[in-house]
DNA sequence: CTAGTGCACTGGTCGGACCAGTAGGCTACG
DNA sequence: CGTAGCCTACTGGTCCGACCAGTGCACTAG
C-alpha cells in the first residue's frame, strides 16, 4: 500500500533564504543598481536573524558580484549593476584548476571573435564602423608609444566588433576570456623584440578585417579576424597545440610555421 | 622637491586575506579535490581570527564553488572538484539581470555548437564518434518515450561533440548555456502538440551532422549544426530575433520563415 | 558665513555561547 | 563472543553582545 509520499526535506540554511530573496530582488527589478540595501543592523531585524547570518548571506551576494559594501557608507550595502567580474573570477579559477591551456583559451577566442565579426558584418551601424576605424587609428598611433597603448587601443577594436555584433553573451565572453589570455602573455608580448614589427603586421591585418567588416562580407571578416587573432598569439602557443588551432583556419595547409 | 612616493595603502579585510590563501592552495594543488580543510575552529588558530572570520571566508569559498561543508562531518570543508555550477550560476543570474534574450542565447549556442561540430569533425576520434552515433540512436528510442529521454540524448550528443572538440572551455560553456536555454523553453518544446515529428526532423538533421562529422568536412558540420539549431528553436525566438540568428546561417535568404 | 568638531551612523572583527546534527567508540545485552 | 544500542566528542549553523575604525552630516564656534 502507498501513503502519501514523503520526499526528503532538504534542510536550507538561513542565510540562503536571505540570499535567494535579495537575489531575487535584484533579478525581478525591485532593486535596481545603485539603490542601496538596509543597513545589516536593519536587515537582521527584517529577516529575523542574527548579525552573523546577515553578514554571510551579504558575502555571498557580494561574491557573486551583486551588492558592495563598504564600511562607513551611510547606508547599507549597494546594490551593483552587473559586471562580468564574477563570471570572470570564476572563468579565471576555472583556467587554473582545471589546467585551461592557452592554446585552448586562444582557440576560444578564435571563435568568438570569428563569429562577432561575421555578425557585426551584417549587423553594424555606421557609428559602430567609426569607432572601428578610430580604434585602428590610435593603434596606429601607439606603434611609437609601446606596448600598453598599443593593447588597450587594439583591446578597443574588438570590443567595438564585440558590441556591435548585438550579442551581449558574446561581448561579455570576449571580454572575460581576453583578459585572461592577455594576463598570461601581456609580459611576453611587451617584451618581444620584433614588437614594433608585430604592431605594424597587427595593424594590417586589423585593417583588412575592418574591410571586410564594412564591405558587409562576413564570412570574410570571420576568416580574417580569426586568422589575426592566430598569427598575433601562435608563437605563444606551444608548437602541439597549434594545430588545433589551425582547425579554424580555412586553409590550414596555406599556413606555414 | 619628490621625496619617497606614497601609495594610497588599500585596506584588505581579513576573510579576503584567508580567501587568498585557501583559493591559491587549492589552484595550486597543495589542496586537492576530496581532501578536507581543518575545522573552522582549528582554521580560528591557525589565521589567528575569530570564527565568524574564518566563515565568511568560507562562504566565500562556498559561493565559487571551491568548497562545501555540511554540519556533523568528521571534518572540516571538503574541496570539491570543479565544477561548472559556480559559472553557470553567475551566467544565469546575467541572463536574468542583463535580460539576455532568449535569440541571444540561442545565437551563443549556434556559434558555440557550430565550432565545436567544425573542431570535431577534424579531431574526432573514433570512439567519440560511436559515442555520438549512439546518442543519437538513444534519440530514436525516445521518441516514443516521451520528451524527457529524448532531451537527454539529444544533450548526450552535444557533449559527445564539445568533448570531441578537444576544447574544455568550448565543452564548459555549451554545458552552461544549454542548460540555461533548456530552463527557458523546456516546458514550451514538452508541451509542443507537433512534439513527435519536431523529434524525427531533429533525429534526421543530427545524422547529417553526423555524417559530415565522420567524413571530417568540418564547415559543412558546422553549418549543419548552426542550421538544426536554428529549426529546433526559431519557433520560440521571437520574430523580431530571428534574422540575427540567420545571419549565422549561410544562405540567410533561403531559410524560409 | 565658514571652518572645524563631534556625534551618529556604517561595516569589520572579536569572543563566547548554545543548538542540531553526525560518526565512531563503548557498553550492555543476547 | 557478537552485535545492537547508546553516548560522547566532534562538526557546522546560529545567536548575542561588544568594540573598533572608518564615514557623512549636523551642529557649533570662530
Amino acid at each position: 500500500m502507498s501513503g502519501p509520499r514523503f520526499e526528503p526535506v532538504r534542510t536550507v540554511r538561513a542565510y540562503e533564504r536571505i540570499v535567494e530573496q535579495v537575489e531575487q530582488a535584484i533579478e525581478s527589478g525591485a532593486l535596481s543598481p545603485g539603490q542601496r540595501l538596509p543597513s545589516e543592523r536593519d536587515l537582521m531585524g527584517q529577516f529575523s536573524v542574527s548579525r552573523s547570518t546577515v553578514r554571510e548571506a551579504l558575502r555571498v551576494l557580494q561574491a557573486r558580484g551583486l551588492v558592495r559594501s563598504r564600511p562607513g557608507d551611510p547606508n547599507g550595502a549597494e546594490v551593483l549593476p552587473f559586471s562580468p567580474d564574477a563570471l570572470q573570477k570564476s572563468m579565471a579559477s576555472l583556467a587554473r584548476v582545471e589546467g585551461l591551456s592557452l592554446g585552448e583559451l586562444v582557440q576560444f577566442r578564435m571563435v568568438l571573435d570569428g563569429s562577432a565579426n561575421l555578425l557585426a558584418a551584417r549587423l553594424r551601424t555606421a557609428g559602430q564602423l567609426a569607432e572601428m576605424q578610430a580604434a585602428i587609428e590610435r593603434m596606429r598611433e601607439a606603434v611609437t608609444e609601446g606596448y600598453d597603448a598599443f593593447s588597450a587601443a587594439d583591446v578597443a577594436f574588438h570590443d567595438a566588433v564585440a558590441r556591435a555584433s548585438g550579442n551581449k553573451l558574446i561581448q561579455i565572453c570576449v571580454e572575460v576570456v581576453r583578459s585572461i589570455v592577455l594576463g598570461l602573455v601581456a609580459d611576453r608580448l611587451a617584451d618581444a623584440p620584433d614588437r614594433e614589427a608585430l604592431m605594424r603586421r597587427s595593424i594590417r591585418h586589423h585593417e583588412e578585417v575592418l574591410a571586410a567588416v564594412r564591405d558587409g562580407d562576413g564570412p570574410l571578416a570571420a576568416r580574417l579576424a580569426r586568422r589575426t587573432m592566430y598569427d598575433y598569439y601562435a608563437g605563444y602557443v606551444p608548437a602541439a597545440e597549434r594545430p588545433a588551432l589551425r582547425a579554424l583556419l580555412d586553409q590550414p595547409n596555406a599556413v606555414p610555421e
